[in-house]
DNA sequence: TCTGGGGTCCTTTTCCTT
DNA sequence: TCTGAAGGAAAAGGACCC
């Protein structure tokens, strides 16, 4: 074999796995540094809980509002999760998902912030710019994660990537006051993981030979994918970790597990994923949904449900519109008082964003669902999307047809 | 007593066509 | 006209993620 001198060789794959900590309350701490330490938990979102401090737009600074202007969980009622919550509440034993409800029980002296997404999302484009500032080459992840490809990166090799993770870090840092941890690894999969190993600021970094050492004793539950059904199967089993789940053979993953499931998790039990980077996609789908204040009836509620129906339909056919895009796919999702769910969908021949097209095809996929019983939430989806072009049919020639037949529609 | 919203992807079922 | 196989697309459900 010919010698391979240092230049020939392309140099290493090292792909970075960023995850910002403790996102959402991070960036409520940076607006109300008052609250650091104590409990605070955000969530609910929906118009009963949806009440910013009374004292806000009064045209006192934000860090100078008493902490007796904030509200408190205690006496709350309604529905509604828990989407994050500090350290300190977290002491009470409240915590992601939970119903408020329940958390006004357990920690009543909790501070209860309504999340407020437009402000997450103006913090989370300004890291992801200070990040493609330095290494363009960037998938986005969500509002709080990234995947960044080092590897042709200048400086991305040093120390395994080390030096360019801690340059990112503190980069963010200074612009935004955010901690973020980071892993860097072979690939998407093992940077995930490794991501997690030291936070809150950690740099975590994984080569190939550590797989034995660092991810075979960790739960099959921290492979990105294996999520509470999946980990529950692999235990009946007798499969707890990755290192167990290495050791079976990949046809009999394959036969318990289905062809893409079985061979997947041979793979990533191994560390193996050759996924790229990928900096660019396009939506799937786009789709908004509601659960209600009170479980409504068909027959009982039929105009309040009708009015959420409409509206919902109106969201997505401006969300539509104002991200570009046309659908053909078109479906409902409503959830039962017993949290069962079900779906319909159905596809039409000219993609659409016109509300009252949504509102006709959304209407006729309701009337193939079962409504006796109350229900306690309503989605509507528009899938099959495409960029408006040949075959799109205009708002306007939509119009008078489509909104007479709405009236005559379910509710 | 409860269990949000917005997505993606995979599997299974169903329906249609040849 | 009926039956069955095969394959693809659409529909439905579910798992999972942030």
């Amino acid at each position: 074999m010919a010698a391979v001198t240092a230049t020939d060789s392309p140099p290493p794959r090292r792909i970075a796995h960023l995850d910002m900590d403790a996102f959402y309350a991070s960036v409520e701490l940076l607006r109300y540094p008052q609250l650091q330490g104590l409990p605070v938990v955000i969530g609910g979102g929906r118009r009963d809980c949806d009440q910013r401090i009374t004292t806000e737009g009064s045209g006192l600074p934000l860090h100078e509002i008493a902490l007796a202007d904030f509200p408190r969980l205690q006496g709350y009622t309604g529905r509604g999760v828990i989407t994050t919550a500090t350290y300190a509440a977290r002491a009470f034993g409240v915590g992601s998902a939970m119903g408020l409800m329940k958390a006004a029980r357990l920690c009543p002296q909790a501070i209860l912030l309504p999340v407020d997404f437009d402000e997450y999302r103006r913090y989370s484009r300004c890291f992801k710019e200070i990040i493609t500032g330095i290494a363009p080459v960037m998938e986005d992840r969500g509002v709080d994660e990234v995947y960044i490809d080092f590897t042709h990166v200048p400086g991305g090799q040093r120390e395994s990537g080390r030096v360019l993770a801690r340059l990112i870090q503190k980069s963010i840092f200074d612009a935004t006051g955010l901690t973020c941890s980071i892993g860097v690894a072979p690939n998407k999969l093992l940077a995930k993981m490794a991501s997690e190993f030291h936070k809150p600021k950690g740099i975590s970094i994984v080569h190939e030979a550590d797989l034995q050492t660092l991810i075979w004793p960790l739960a099959c539950r921290k492979i990105n994918g294996i999520g509470p059904k999946a980990d529950a199967k692999l235990a009946r089993h007798g499969i707890h970790t990755i290192g167990e789940l290495a050791a079976r053979e990949r046809d009999w993953l394959v036969q318990h597990f289905g062809k893409a499931t079985g061979a997947w998790l041979h793979d990533a039990a191994w560390g193996r994923d050759e996924r790229p980077v990928v900096t660019e996609s396009e939506p799937v789908s786009i789709s908004r949904e509601t659960t209600f204040e009170r479980d409504l009836h068909a027959v009982h509620d039929r105009a309040a449900l009708g009015a959420i129906f409409t509206d919902l339909c109106q969201r997505v056919a401006a969300d539509l519109q104002r991200k570009g895009y046309v659908g053909r796919t078109i479906g409902i999702k409503l959830r039962y008082d017993d949290f069962r769910s079900v779906t319909r969908d159905q596809t039409i021949e000219l993609p659409t964003r016109d509300a009252a097209t949504i509102r006709r095809v959304a209407g006729l996929c309701l009337k193939r669902v079962p409504l006796e019983r109350r229900l306690r939430l309503l989605g509507v989806r528009v899938g099959g999307l495409s960029r408006p072009g040949e075959g799109l049919r205009p708002p306007e020639a939509a119009g008078g047809a489509d909104r007479a037949g709405v009236n005559a529609e379910l509710f």
